[in-house]
RNA sequence: GGCGACUUAGCCAAGUGGUAAGGCAGCGGUCUGCAAAACCGCGAUCCCGGGUUCGAUUCCCGGAGUCGCCUCCA
């Protein structure tokens, strides 16, 4: 059926065709380096991970663009609290962002292009904008006038006379005084004094404003039209909403063809944020044990993109049971394969290899649905009840193993979890030798049928995070 | 004040105009020295009240509850 999917500003689900076929440009909204990304931030970046991995699974070449926020009040105020330079500054952050990407197994876009290096390019379009009459200089700023673009408005559904200035509480008053109506937003911000982060400008010293940052590096690298552009439901007003305005005034061509936009995630309740103080971070989680796998299932499976995902420690459990499931099943189908080129079984009907090529079909069809990975994953999961049913049995032939995990690596390829998660177990695994002697004497207590003095070793190596199994070719084990 | 979203089993969560996927937890059983894992079996008047319909959880109206946005938050 090819990839449907919801789009923003159309307000339901469509066929997605970007403008080139077989070629997605994408652009992401990426973090603002100031302080660590939570949960909420990476749940959106892994819902693109997804998106993109699934566009390409789908033969689709794919350019993909994240911008990394890299100038910003915050961010000034920090550095000039530090003594340091904005440089200086956000290159921790910048480096924590991309240990917890990799940490949750997202794909590396191509480009991440930084604001602070884009200025020239943001400056070329505030000029356009001004020479056409969307901007005015005042003050040493430049504002949009937002009364010139007669489609604002149009993405988030918020009509001009409905805006009810300062209502969120968000606004900071005295930024206003220059403008001509509230609504205007600014272009380029005249320095304040003692401000370490400063360009030139036709306008004066200054900085750029938020929302100029993504038309021009968007336009820079992906043209000035892209295929997708993403980010979390918060950016639709008024950031995407005023990244519209700008760039179409400027180009007179269609900025995106596509938005997507992903919910929120809730702690306690409330939406998670920095405002809100209520964040909880990929960091916290991984220096507590949680497995990076765990965090990436949960934040992508939890819920359907476009629904609120409540964050909550017993979810994080499940998640924890539900992987183990998945990378079990991957773990059994991967050693009971024969060796190449030894003797091969099960002549009957290869039922263990269809079950593999309906669930992948089954997985395929429910992304291309809107990116529907709750009922992919039944698919999934139905695939790994009825192989373990299969082998169980004995009814699962070599050739039907050997289609299960390539099933399997199919799906994993966009889900991005398995084959990791079986690996975190193998790597963050290797047994102490207190844990190995305690493990190797048990065996022989088993072996000698001491049980009492085997159950009591087994009890002890649970207490220390070892799960240990007991099967006909042996024990072994796995981390809990 | 304006705009919008959501409400499905103990928990999480898909989905459909013809009585509802999957995951976690629980209970019983098979297997096991005992466990674990796996397998077999067991669970839902789909928030409430109207309406449309042969038939509604699914469409419409009203209500209740929860939440989001209304200028620099993913």
């Amino acid at each position: 059926m090819g990839l449907h999917l919801y789009d923003t500003m159309r307000g339901r689900v469509e066929p997605f065709q970007p403008r080139e076929p077989g070629r997605v440009r994408m652009y992401t909204c990426g973090p603002t380096v100031h302080g660590r990304n939570h949960l909420g931030n990476f749940r959106t970046y892994l819902q693109e991970d997804l998106l993109r991995r699934h566009l390409e699974a789908s033969g689709f070449a794919v350019t993909h663009v994240m911008n990394i926020t890299d100038v910003e009040d915050k961010i000034i105020r920090g550095a000039a609290e530090a003594g340091v330079s904005i440089d200086q500054y956000t290159a921790p952050h910048i480096e924590a962002f991309f240990t917890d990407l990799r940490r949750l197994n997202v794909l590396p876009a191509h480009h991440y292009p930084r604001a602070t290096q884009y200025v020239p390019q943001m400056l070329q379009l505030i000029e356009r904008l001004v020479a056409a009459g969307f901007g005015y200089p005042a003050e040493g700023s430049v504002y949009f006038h937002v009364g010139a673009f007669p489609h604002y408005g149009a993405l988030s559904g918020l009509p001009a006379a409905g805006l009810q200035a300062g209502a969120s509480g968000r606004v900071d008053s005295d930024e206003y005084d220059a403008k001509e109506e509230v609504r205007d937003f600014v272009l380029w911000k005249a320095s304040r004094p003692g401000e370490v982060a400063v360009w030139p400008s036709p306008y004066g010293q200054g900085r750029p404003g938020w929302h100029i940052e993504c038309s021009a590096m968007a336009m820079a690298l992906l043209g000035e039209t892209v295929d997708l552009h993403c980010g979390g439901v918060d950016n639709i007003f008024p950031h995407h909403e005023n990244e519209i305005a700008q760039s179409e005034a400027a180009t007179g061509q269609q900025f995106v063809r596509h938005w997507m936009h992903c919910e929120h995630l809730l702690l306690a309740g409330g939406k998670m944020a920095k405002s809100e103080g209520n964040v909880v971070t990929v960091e916290a989680l991984v220096a507590r044990g949680v497995r990076p796998m765990v965090i990436r299932y949960l934040l992508l499976s939890g819920a359907h993109y476009r629904r609120r995902l409540h964050f909550r420690e017993e979810e994080l459990e499940a998640a924890a049971e539900a992987v183990d499931r998945l990378v079990g099943f991957w773990r059994r189908c991967a050693e009971s394969l024969p060796p190449a080129g030894g003797p091969q079984d099960g002549a009957g009907p290869d039922l263990l290899g269809a079950a593999a090529q309906r669930a992948v079909a089954r997985f395929q069809a429910a992304l291309d649905d809107d990116l529907n990975l709750p009922a992919g994953l039944a698919a999934c999961f139905d695939l790994v009840h009825e192989g373990n049913r299969l082998l169980d049995r004995g009814e699962a032939s070599a050739a039907g193993r050997a289609a299960a995990l390539d099933g399997l690596r199919t799906i994993d390829r966009v889900l991005g979890v398995i084959e990791v998660a079986a690996g975190e177990v193998a790597v963050a695994s290797a047994l102490s030798p207190e844990e190995q002697a305690l493990f190797d004497t048990r065996e022989r207590a088993r072996a000698d049928r001491d049980y009492g003095r085997a159950d009591a070793l087994r009890a002890d190596l649970l207490r220390l995070g070892i799960a240990v199994e007991d099967r006909p070719g042996g024990s072994r084990w796995r981390r809990v």
